[in-house]
DNA sequence: TGACTATTACGAAATTTGTCGTAACATTAT
DNA sequence: ATAATGTTACGACAAATTTCGTAATAGTCA
C-alpha cells in the first residue's frame, strides 16, 4: 500500500528539530552533545538519526569537505504550525482555545510574555 | 533495559482519547465508526488498540454484559497536560509563549474564547 | 434449540522507530 | 608514507506501534 506520507517529524526528529532551531546548524558531534543531555543515546544512533531525516527531506546539509552541517529543511515556523495543527486534530478537539490554556497551565510565562500574548490577541481581534 | 514507561500515548492512543473526551465513554463499534472518519481504520484494528490501552491503564471499561464500554483512566486535563509538557520540551525550547502564538495562528479563534483567555491571562498576572 | 449476527479475544504479521556495531573513509600528526 | 584519530556509511537488530485474520463467545430470533 502506498502511503500518503504527510506524517509529520516522529518524537525524536521533532526532538532534533527542536534543537537545529535552538541552537542553528549542527554537526553530528554538537547534535549529539546536546541530545546526550536529555536522553542516553549513542552517537551513531545520531548520527543515523540525521540521515534518516536527510533521505526523508527534513534536514538538508552542507560541507564539501569532511563535516557535515544539517540544519532544518522547513521554517521552525511551518513545522511547528504542522506539529500543533495535528496535535489539535488529535487531542483537542481542534480547539486552540484550549490548547492555549494547557500550555499557560503547564508552563510559567514571564510578565513580558504575556504582554506579547496580549498583543497578539488583540491583533487577531482587530484584523 | 528496564523503561522507567513514562511515555505518554502513543499517537492513535491519543486520538482515542480525544475522541473519549470528545463523545463520552464509548463501546468499540462507536470509536470505530469515530476513527474511521478521520482514518482508513479496520475494526479490529481499533479494538486491539483498546485492547491494549487497557492493559496499558490508559482505559477502564464497564459492562458487565457483552458490550464494554470505555472510558479513559486519567482526566482529560492531566494527559493533555503531559503531551503538552512533551512537546514543549521537544519543539518550542520550553517556551509556552511560542507554542500558543503557533495555537493562535493555526486555528481561528471566536471572539468569545479570544475573552477567555484574556481572562485567563489576568489570572495569572494577578496571581 | 439451532442458525445467525455482533462482539470480543488472541495471535501474529507488517511497519515504523530507535539503537548500535563495524567497516569505510578522510584528516592530521609523526 | 604510515599510524592514529575522528567522522560518515551501512547493515542489521531491537523495540514499539499499527494492522488484520481467524477463532471464540455471547446475544438474538426464527
Amino acid at each position: 500500500m502506498v502511503k500518503p506520507k504527510n506524517t509529520g517529524p516522529t518524537g525524536k526528529e521533532l526532538a532534533i528539530l527542536g534543537i537545529l532551531w535552538e541552537k542553528g546548524p549542527s554537526t553530528v558531534h554538537e547534535m549529539h552533545e546536546a541530545l546526550h543531555q536529555k536522553s542516553e543515546t549513542g552517537y551513531t544512533t545520531t548520527l543515523k538519526l540525521m540521515q534518516i531525516m536527510l533521505e526523508k527531506g527534513l534536514v538538508v546539509r552542507d560541507g564539501a569537505g569532511r563535516r557535515h552541517i544539517y540544519r532544518p529543511a522547513e521554517s521552525e515556523e511551518k513545522t511547528q504550525n504542522r506539529v500543533v495543527k495535528e496535535l489539535l486534530g488529535k487531542a483537542f478537539a481542534g480547539s486552540a482555545e484550549k490548547l492555549v490554556m494547557r500550555a499557560l497551565s503547564v508552563k510559567k510565562v514571564s510578565p513580558e510574555e504575556l504582554s506579547n500574548i496580549r498583543k497578539m490577541l488583540d491583533e487577531i481581534e482587530g484584523a
